[in-house]
DNA sequence: TTTCAGAAAATGTGATCACAAAAAGAGATT
DNA sequence: AATCTCTTTTTGTGATCACATTTTCTGAAA
């Protein structure tokens, strides 16, 4: 693996964990630093996370995490519901009956670590539950863009994560098995997208507002 | 602009309209020579372009323009009506009658570049008319994801134009138009998706199979 | 205390170079 | 003619440096 990937990956897993808050600027040199390696690489790394949302170049040359309003909230929220029904209702002819089983041991995992208390590794966990539906499809052309809707809900989620004192579990994921095992699109598609509208997507414009003014 | 940013926009520009075949491959030193600069900003410019799907750095550390199967294409097609279909329904709300105008006046000057016989600049003008119903939603979030997607079939739709002797046209335009001014969402989803599905969707799979066959 | 001008430091940019890996070419062998 | 091996060339990678811009710091003036 080049130094580039390496830090490429490790930038981005940050970002999409919500390591990072809005507004906050990086340095090519500062993150070379922690990084122990040089800028040349470091700048390849910010500038594909520019490519895909994760970052900003400003007008003055200087590198932020991008600022997010209620209304961008509100837009992101709306585009994963799209962008991730379609891929679920594609993704249904191709699985496997053993790959919804692992599936299901996914959704499993998530409680667990939901009992745990590691947001973070809850998080990751859904992230892979979503992540192993819509990558059954073959062609998993969708998947790049879902990430990076991901991607640019990070921060926020961090945010979000750190004014939640207790875990519980939101989610539509059993219906969605269930209807995964029914091979029905339909609801597989509606059940993604009640997943997310009433997961984060649930938090209203005020909660949001509240989250940011908080944040900032 | 710096010279990074000159790169990024040219190649990004070439392969969107169709310059570079599937499966050609390119050098970052050829590059950097054909644009009068260094390897740096142009490296930078191919990451960026890999990270938005119209580039692809192979595990032997060659770089391509990726290949497109029948498949990929089907799926590409697909989303993009998803996308597309979601971003127009998400625009109209924010379209002023002006707006809605200057709409018209692109679509216009559509037939007049496909009078003219001039291929690539239809293909921007038509690029165009979507870019500029899908960016009157102030958070514009989809619209780098719906240009990724157009990236990804720039290097087929190369080959198409190269095989089309006659240009007419087949769009679903007007009818847009109309449900805008309307302001009825659902019409104008409607016609953003046939539009795609009966233009460049249209061509099934043994045509596109075909087009792959005559470009190897 | 506030404001402003100049100096110093920090930062992004891009060209260059050394290195390693991959590809291409040349020549010998089967 | 085909295949293999060794050499040469090409190519991606990353560290470094000089430069220009921006930001930050410092101190004087209002």
């Amino acid at each position: 693996m080049t130094t580039h990937d390496y830090a490429f990956n490790r930038l981005r897993q940050a970002i999409m964990v919500g390591a990072f808050r809005p507004g906050t600027s990086v340095t090519i040199r500062g993150l070379a630093e922690a990084l122990e390696s040089s800028p040349t690489p470091v700048r390849e790394a910010l500038r594909q996370l520019t490519s895909i949302g994760a970052l900003q170049f400003l007008e003055n040359r200087r590198i932020v995490v991008p600022h997010i309003t209620p209304a961008r909230f509100e837009e992101l929220i709306s585009l994963r519901i799209a962008l991730e029904s379609h891929a679920a209702r594609r993704a249904v002819a191709h699985l496997s009956e053993r790959q919804i089983q692992q599936i299901a041991a996914v959704d499993d995992s998530i409680e667990t670590e939901i009992r745990g208390g590691d947001k973070v590794a809850a998080l990751i966990a859904n992230q892979a539950f979503h992540r192993m539906i819509y990558t059954a499809n073959p062609d998993p052309v969708a998947m790049p863009l879902i990430e990076s809707v991901w991607l640019q809900l990070g921060p926020i989620l961090g945010i979000a994560m750190e004014h939640v004192t207790e875990l519980y579990v939101v989610d539509r994921h059993r219906e969605a098995i269930e209807a995964l095992r029914r091979r029905d699109e339909e609801a597989v598609a509606d059940a993604i997208a009640a997943d997310i509208r009433e997961g984060i997507g649930g938090f209203d414009q005020q909660a949001v507002a509240r989250l940011l003014r908080l944040a900032a």
